[in-house]
DNA sequence: TCCTTTATTGAGCTTGACTCGAAAATACCG
DNA sequence: CGGTATTTTCGAGTCAAGCTCAATAAAGGA
């Protein structure tokens, strides 16, 4: 009794560990050729095993990616979450900033995952699955969009959706475009001035106080009415000189 | 002499009309199946030619998929520069708010191109091909920023690719967004928010004026002539006084 | 009309994803 | 342990699709 469930622990982690071999396999083969210039035979070779054993594990090639890919984007949700988790400050706009902070250097480090995410996208059965990876990751962005505006430092009449397509598109974007046109060595110092950008703007755009920018005529009632009872002196000034 | 020349130019025409008919049949197969679902035969008999003629015209499926592309992007950019040049609005702002409404309905309007041209991401060789595409299109963006920011409606201080990314990449992503959680009927009503709020994220932040958001100068004005009358009246006291 | 040059073709070559029957490993039982 | 059933692994073989190339057709030129 006690050897059986021993073997049958042992053999499931020696199926887990294969599975993981091959996981990890695929992940630096499709990394270093692309989707389409990886081989499946070299994907076998690197984790010890025969080519008609990954088909055993996975359906296809196509599948297989996918699986590198699901693992991938779920470790970026958790590693997200992670942050928001750690992070003490509690009002929005700083957890906005460290957010985009790790979100832009992720999409540059991790440029080469990004693109393998977009060139699955066209078989059309596949495309839904691709979408859902990256929906789940977003939605740590919704929620902190959420609760900014619960607290009330998020204007109220902002569409969610919009501001949060806006924020993450933009920083998408600029990570490409880091990564596109500056060499290695400048990327880590082109990131913060992009995320002080993006927060500034926001502040600027979606801070709840910006909603009434009121000229503060207090200030200036007060300068009045100051000046009015002067004059009022120098009128009694002015009698009591003229007597 | 005479038929010479018309042989030669009918002979050209043909062979640019057949150039024409594989594109436009490698256009509808790959839009229709994808890249690597596109089938070359099938390209063939819709050209109405065999399938080794293709290969005469170009290299592989890879570059006739470049071609096709080439010749997407090439339109767009031709086309956001007509609208540019037809927009009769001198003020910074509306143009890039013609200039957003245009790129958006077409990103949208194209999802199928720009997803092929992310597929097209893979090949190391290729991509530097890609990127050119787009690097064309958005230089249609740079000239209207710099335009901006020499009009002095943008801010001086704004650092321009910066700015250019976000805007370009918010669009994108909005773009996608859309097409993946509205049902087409809505595609159209969702854009006009989008780019609305795009551009008053824009204003908010990037507008020049906003640099010095001068309160209300009615209120100043009056304040000044306060002042004006209460100097008047030192005077005149200063003068009884010194007599 | 005949020869040279160019264009077209599709049968076949090559490559690589995927299948499948057999063999090896493992589990189960007396 | 030995024998049998079940599961797992394997890689030679199949098939499909991009691409080549020798043969053929068309065009050009004298």
């Amino acid at each position: 009794m006690a050897t059986k469930a021993v073997n049958l622990e042992t053999q499931r982690a020696k199926l887990e560990r294969k599975e993981r071999a091959i996981l990890d396999a695929a992940r630096a083969v499709f990394i270093e050729h692309g989707f389409d210039g990886a081989r499946v035979s070299e994907i076998a070779r690197r984790a010890s095993i025969g080519e008609g054993t990954i088909y055993s594990y996975y359906e296809s090639k196509a599948e297989l990616m996918l699986a590198v890919l699901q693992q991938f984007w779920d470790g970026l949700t958790l590693e997200a979450e992670a942050v928001m988790a750690s992070i003490k400050a509690e009002g929005f706009f700083e957890r906005l900033q460290a957010l985009a902070q790790y979100h832009l250097n992720t999409v540059i480090v991790n440029a080469d995952f990004i693109n393998l995410t977009f060139a699955l996208r066209r078989n059309n059965s596949e495309v839904s699955v691709s979408r859902d990876h990256l929906r789940h990751y977003v939605a740590v962005f919704d929620q902190l969009f959420r609760r900014g505006q619960d607290r009330g430092e998020l204007r109220k009449d902002a569409v969610l959706w919009q501001a949060r397509d806006v924020f993450y598109g933009a920083l998408e974007y600029s990570a490409r475009s880091i990564e596109m046109t500056m060499d290695v060595n400048r990327h880590l110092r082109q990131q913060k001035p992009v995320v002080d950008q993006m927060i500034s703007l926001f502040q600027a755009h979606y801070g709840a106080q910006h909603q009434a920018p009121e000229p503060d005529n207090s200030a200036l009632d007060r300068l009045s009415s100051k000046l009015d009872q002067l004059s009022e002196k120098f009128d009694s000034l002015d009698k009591r000189l003229s007597r």
